[in-house]
DNA sequence: AAAACGGGGGC
DNA sequence: GCCCCAGTTTT
């Protein structure tokens, strides 16, 4: 499966003072103020390929009209569509959310679930944004592999695959549990400015000596 | 003006 | 597996 070691310490060491701790993703921010866990679904589902700063203007605004699962019921369908149109597909995600109360209450007795399969359920839900829902929300061990965690861990080559899934497993054997909030974080930092999907610019990645791709080759 | 950019879902 | 969804930000 996986025959190279993960220098989990001192990858995050040398990762630490690289990150900008005070540009966290939208979703934790979200959190650290308000950790009710409606609006950090929504702001989830509404973050899905759609950049921090949209989304933050966004939700500011929604939830000035939208506070709960019900008052979700009641917004009218264009006047949704017309809040959240900046992110982004909002077509799509209007339907969505317009029908997770209805979800909610047929399934989980309107409650929102702090489980993967459970949470993977809901409309706009997948993996990537069922575990950022897991942790913000409820502060349950998660590990959150979107594009960049996913390539990254590709390109360090502890794991060859296409589907983020199996990215998430591997994590899940490898990763000590005390560092799964943060792979995320660390990695989308990395990703966004460093090991960018093309030209990565290794000459000034921190993490150059260690690196699997230019230390091991099988 | 064009390319780059964070997932999810239906088939 | 393949395709669609749709805006904002950066080059």
């Amino acid at each position: 499966m996986h025959n190279k070691i993960f220098p989990i310490a001192k990858t995050f060491a040398l990762l630490k003072p690289f990150i900008n701790t005070s540009k966290a993703p939208v979703v934790e921010f979200i959190a650290l103020q308000d950790k009710d866990p409606f609006k950090i679904l929504i702001a989830t589902i509404l973050s899905s390929r759609t950049n921090d700063t949209t989304t933050t203007k966004v939700i500011q605004r929604l939830f000035k009209v939208v506070k709960n699962i019900s008052s979700l019921e009641t917004v009218p369908h264009d006047e949704l569509e017309k809040l959240i149109f900046p992110v982004g597909f909002y077509k799509q995600k209007a339907i969505q959310l317009k029908k997770l109360p209805l979800v909610l209450k047929n399934n989980f007795n309107g409650i929102i679930p702090d489980e993967i399969d459970q949470l993977i359920k809901l409309p706009g839900v997948g993996r990537k944004t069922a575990n950022l829902v897991r942790w913000a929300a409820f502060g349950k061990p998660a590990i959150c592999v979107d594009v960049h965690v996913h390539r990254i861990c590709n390109r360090w080559g502890y794991v060859k695959t296409k589907d983020p899934e199996e990215t998430e497993m591997l994590l899940r054997e490898i990763l000590p549990r005390q560092y799964w909030p943060f792979i995320n974080h660390y990695l989308v930092s990395l990703g966004q400015t460093i090991c960018k999907p093309r030209n990565p610019k290794c000459k000034t990645c921190p993490l150059i000596d260690i690196c699997a791709k230019i230390k091991v080759n099988h």
